[in-house]
DNA sequence: TGAATAGTGTCTGTGAGACAATATTAT
DNA sequence: ATAATATTGTCTCACAGACACTATTCA
């Protein structure tokens, strides 16, 4: 039985090794929003919703996109890493960041027992154009979903692929889904799965919460923030409900948006 | 660089050491509903929003209260892992059981580097009443809370006491705060940060998914039902609205419940 | 009979969906 | 002038908050 009189005489014996122990990683879903091509003078540009990969160059998934990541050190707390691993790809940092999810399937990854926690991150990818690590890319994504599954298109302009999900309720009262992946040619790891779960967290809380202001520049047109809204939910919004929605959310700033063959828009500001 | 042609070649010759490893354990929240005592004939019973804990008879934190928790073994996921917690302590299964969150603070375990996910359960109390592990026992809460803090009041017929927490908003786009132990003499670990998140959560999910019906028995009338969400909650709601929205979740039985000295309640059961 | 809960009716205000209308610009 | 977006107005319907009212039981 237990034959210590005190915690310190117990943790001064301890031996940290009769557990057995595992590494972890930490895995980053950074998203964004890209501007596509202006396609006649008149339009807005079109907008992507878009996640930032990194091919890897090294065994296991070598020549495979994966999601930024990197293992947890003894010194530092799982947001600790996560924030070391996106400063490193984005050199960027105040960035926003959440806990997602932790996966632990025993085969997640092929060289041993790892567990990873992943993070997701928003931001506004037009403060960090030139200053990507290199083997970082941004591709677009267009996601088609349903009640049955997930179908994500990804575009990074030299290189496409899709990855297909199936959806099966795993409990009807919280109606949480369990995702099985169908296809995927082209993701390292388990990371189709947890960006499944990332978009799924992502498109919930938008509706929510005023989280998708970390994926805008300072000053914004109304326009520009639906459009946003539009291809993170993947719908059309309606003008004048959106309006309301936002409106005690924004502030009117003095700028003007001129430029497009149309009347100029009320540039915008996040109040906060 | 790279002096490997293939995955499998790779495989054969990586070294699993390269990495620090740690141990990771699963922190299990288990909530259910107590009865309270009878204080009038005609009154319903009160209930109370309740948790599972277990004393600890071993250092480190000997005597104080934790969460049901254990190590993850390596042949198991986390998932598993919790599954199988829950089962020793309470000797059931098929229990609604969620990932909550993962910490991962350098000094949550004086014994060593540990990080835990945490997961939270919800179970009808009435189906396990003498099945309890030994050390463990039902606490019922009272929450106070505000936009500064919370105080949780822990009652388990024998003994009491309160933990306190300030909340810190760290994120005003989310609206997610940070939780800080003021007060905290009973509970070990991080279990007090552990169990404020499982309370904010618990509180959140409630108000959009039906997972209340998983701490309820098959037949229960609309005033039970009202009284968990109360309880849980933390205020009162108003009879025809709480009707109203539960309306299309419940189907009404031909069970009748008598005996109090009002008018009988129909019973109704989850529709799913 | 009265205290307590069960259950329903209904008024009102808020807010989202829908559609219409006006404003302004670059070509 | 026209196509495109920007912006506002307004009608309607659904629904939550609030309060009032009826129903039924048992000491």
């Amino acid at each position: 039985m237990e034959q210590y009189n005190s915690e310190e005489e117990f943790l001064k014996n301890y031996d940290s090794s009769v557990f057995e122990k595992l590494s972890m990683t930490t895995d980053i879903i950074i998203f964004s929003v890209s501007n596509g091509n202006r396609t006649n003078y008149r339009k807005l540009k079109e907008k992507y919703f878009s996640v930032l990969l990194v091919k890897r160059n090294t065994y296991p998934y070598k020549e495979k996109w994966c999601l930024p990541g990197g293992f947890l050190n003894m010194d530092e707390t799982l947001d600790e890493a996560a924030t070391r691993i996106l400063a490193t790809e984005t050199n960027l940092h105040n960035i926003y960041m959440e806990q997602l999810y932790t996966f632990s399937d025993l085969n997640r990854d092929p060289r041993m027992r790892i567990v990873s926690t992943s993070y997701m991150a928003l931001v506004d990818k037009n403060r960090l154009n030139d200053k990507l690590y290199p083997n970082a890319s941004w591709f677009n994504m267009i996601i088609l979903e349903d009640e049955k599954g997930i179908n994500i298109m990804f575009d990074n302009g030299i290189e496409e692929f899709n990855i297909v999900l199936e959806k099966h309720l795993i409990e009807k009262t919280s109606g949480r889904y369990d995702y099985v992946v169908v296809k995927n040619d082209h993701l390292a790891f388990d990371h189709a799965l947890v960006l499944a779960t990332g978009i799924s967290r992502l498109k919930n809380k938008i509706e929510y919460t005023d989280i998708v202001f970390n994926m805008m520049p300072e000053y914004f047109s109304l326009g520009e923030l639906q459009q946003v809204y539009e291809v993170i939910l993947g719908k059309k919004l309606l003008d004048p409900a959106f309006r309301r929605i936002i409106a005690d959310k924004v502030e009117k700033t003095d700028k003007i948006k001129t430029g497009g063959g149309h009347r100029p828009s009320a540039l915008f500001r996040y109040k906060g």
